[in-house]
This record gives C-alpha cells, sequence and structure tokens, in this order.
DNA sequence: GTCTATATACCGATAGAC
DNA sequence: GTCTATCGGTATATAGAC
C-alpha cells in the first residue's frame, strides 16, 4: 500500500501479537485494539489482514538481514568469528525482541502465493548469507559434513531456540551463539 | 473420553489434517469430512475440538517413545550407535508418516492448560530419554558441549527438518540422521 | 485518519430424530 | 453412531459520516 512511518509502528505493534498469539489466533480486533484504534480503521492503511503479515515479514527478513550483514562487517575475519557473528546476529533478532524474525520463520507458510513469489527473494538472500559463512566454515576445516545439511541443521538449532529460550534466564543469545560453534567444531581443531 | 479402535481412527486422520492445515485452520467440517461423517457426529467421539487435538499429541508423543525405545534395544551398545538410532527413530517419526508427532511438536502452544498439564509427563518422559543418550555420548567423548544445550540444539536441528525436507528428494531420514551425528563428531575422534 | 454501524460468512457446538 | 437443522458467537471486511 505505502510505507508510511505510522505503518511502519502499526507493523512493529503487529509482529508483537502474532509472536505471541500466532498469525491465525491473532484477530483484526486484537491488532486494532494494541495499535489504539477500532478495527475498522486498520483497513485505510492495509489492504486485508494478509497484508500486514506480508509487511512484518519483510521487515523482519529486511532486518535480519541487515543485521547480520552489519555484524559480519564489524567481526574478524577469520572463519570461527564470522560464524560466531551470524549465530549471535541471528539469535539477537529472535530472542531478544521477540519481534518479526520470529513471524518470518514461523508464518511463513501462512502467506499467500503472491506474497511468497514477492518475497522469496529476500528468504533467499539471508540464506545465501548463511551459506557463504557455512562454506568458509567448511573450507577453512573449522566443522565439516554436507554443506546443504550443516546449513540446515545449524539454522534448524538456532530457530527452535524461540520454543525453549528463557529471557529471563542466565543465558544470553551471544552465549547460545557461541556454545553451537564450540558443539560444531573439533576439540583440538 | 474413550479409546475405541473408531476414536483411534479418526485421530490418525485428524492429525494427517492437523500437519497439513495447522491445528487453527482446520475446522470441525473439514475434520468430519475427512472422517467421512458429518460435523454433529463428531462430538459423539470427541467433546470438543480442544480433545481432538490432544488425543493427536497424546498418540504422537506415545508412539515416538516406543519407536525410540525399540531402536535404542535393537542397535549396538556403542554411543554412536544409540544417538544415531535415536536421530533415525526421531526422523522417521516426523519425515515418513507426517504423522502426529509433528503435530504433538509443532502444535503443543495450541493445548489448553489441562491438557498441558496431563501430557507434560509423556513430553518429559521422551526428552529424558533423549537426554541419556545425549549424556552417554558425552561421556564417551564421541561430542561435547553443555548437556542442556547441546540436548536443545539437536533436537532442533531434527525437528526443524519438517520445514525443508522434501520427501521426493533423495535423502533419507537414516541418511539424515547419521549426517547430524557425524557433524557433531570430532573428525578424527 | 478514525469513527460507528453493519454486511456476510463461517466458526464450534447442541438438540433430537432415526 | 450418524443424521438434519440450527443456535449463538465471532471472524474479516465494507460503507459512509465526521
Amino acid at each position: 500500500m505505502n510505507d508510511s512511518p505510522r505503518r511502519k509502528e502499526l507493523t512493529r505493534q503487529a509482529a508483537q501479537l502474532f509472536v505471541q498469539e500466532g498469525f491465525d489466533r491473532t484477530t483484526v480486533r486484537m491488532l486494532a485494539e494494541e495499535m489504539g484504534i477500532k478495527s475498522g480503521s486498520l483497513f485505510h492503511h492495509f489492504r486485508d489482514k494478509q497484508e500486514i503479515l506480508a509487511a512484518v515479514i519483510e521487515e523482519g527478513t529486511r532486518n535480519a538481514l541487515a543485521i547480520a550483514h552489519a555484524a559480519l562487517e564489524s567481526c574478524d575475519r577469520d572463519s570461527e568469528a564470522r560464524l560466531q557473528a551470524m549465530a549471535r546476529a541471528h539469535l539477537e533478532t529472535l530472542l531478544t525482541d521477540r519481534n518479526a524474525h520470529v513471524v518470518a520463520l514461523y508464518e511463513w507458510r501462512r502467506l499467500d502465493d503472491d506474497a511468497r513469489a514477492h518475497l522469496g527473494h529476500l528468504r533467499d538472500a539471508y540464506e545465501a548469507l548463511w551459506e557463504t559463512v557455512i562454506d568458509e566454515a567448511l573450507a577453512a576445516g573449522l566443522i565439516h559434513g554436507d554443506r546443504f545439511l550443516v546449513s540446515r541443521f545449524v539454522m534448524g538449532a538456532l530457530n527452535w531456540t524461540v520454543r525453549w529460550y528463557d529471557p529471563e534466564g542466565e543465558r544470553s543469545p551471544e552465549e547460545l551463539g557461541r556454545e553451537l560453534v564450540a558443539m560444531l567444531m573439533a576439540p583440538r581443531g
């Protein structure tokens, strides 16, 4: 529809509800209340509920991509540091804000065909970034295994943290990232 | 309500729909049609929609527990074989039948408080079984890392396969299990 | 840009005949 | 155990005043 600052703020609030309740159980009335408006007013900003989901997922994936890029640029060049930077960035987008990136990962199937086609390249870009860092680690002998499967297993281990991580607990997202990389590395290099 | 063979068959059919559509998007009318009856008749077998979900999840978790136990009893005693047996059993319940175990993992949050309390011990038993096998592998020096985190990461990597695995593809659940264990092991022991 | 009011459809669940 | 018929509630979305 557009991308006004207002719409962006509404998208941010929608993301929070989608994470808490899931997309299907979140009603437009709940969304409107969270936004401080009536449900009828919501459709001035979004064509329908589907478009809200697409906006949240686009925002979540773009943000994750930007944060991952920034993390890679500001860390050491060795493949262990880069792998940890990616894991840490990924976990922070998932666990610290509990924001749109969670929705992008867990509600992707709810997108209609048009939205999936439109957002597919963004998702692919993020996964491609992961695969380059995995490739570097494989080439350096830091980790080992099949390139495709290692990528999927690593992302699965990270994505599933949403289900069990306790923000009130003692472990930080950064610590989780370090532990995951350590788990994959040979004990003495 | 009861556990007649009829109800068990209906539960099996419900599981398939819950995996395909998700619990929230599956209507009682869809369930009834899949079962070959009218929607009103469904409530002769289940008190409400929640009870169908609870039945599916109980079935899925019991089945996974039974298959895991059987796999452990019929494999070699070394910790690598046992870890692979667990991974293979887990993946087969998730990927081969696409059945109730997927629902147990992905729709757990939709259970009401009573059902969660009732089924929690089953889920705990299954996770405890995983942790004993992980503990053995840690003690044997096969893998390394924090016991709690390794368990969560491994189960996350396995559970996420549901999202990307292609049953028509060339990789079997068994191969995935072998590759996951290989990824975690030190290259030269 | 937000409101009130409402259209239209479908949801889960029940009642009672057979 | 399954059927028909339907209740009461709530869902997404629209129309038009302000």
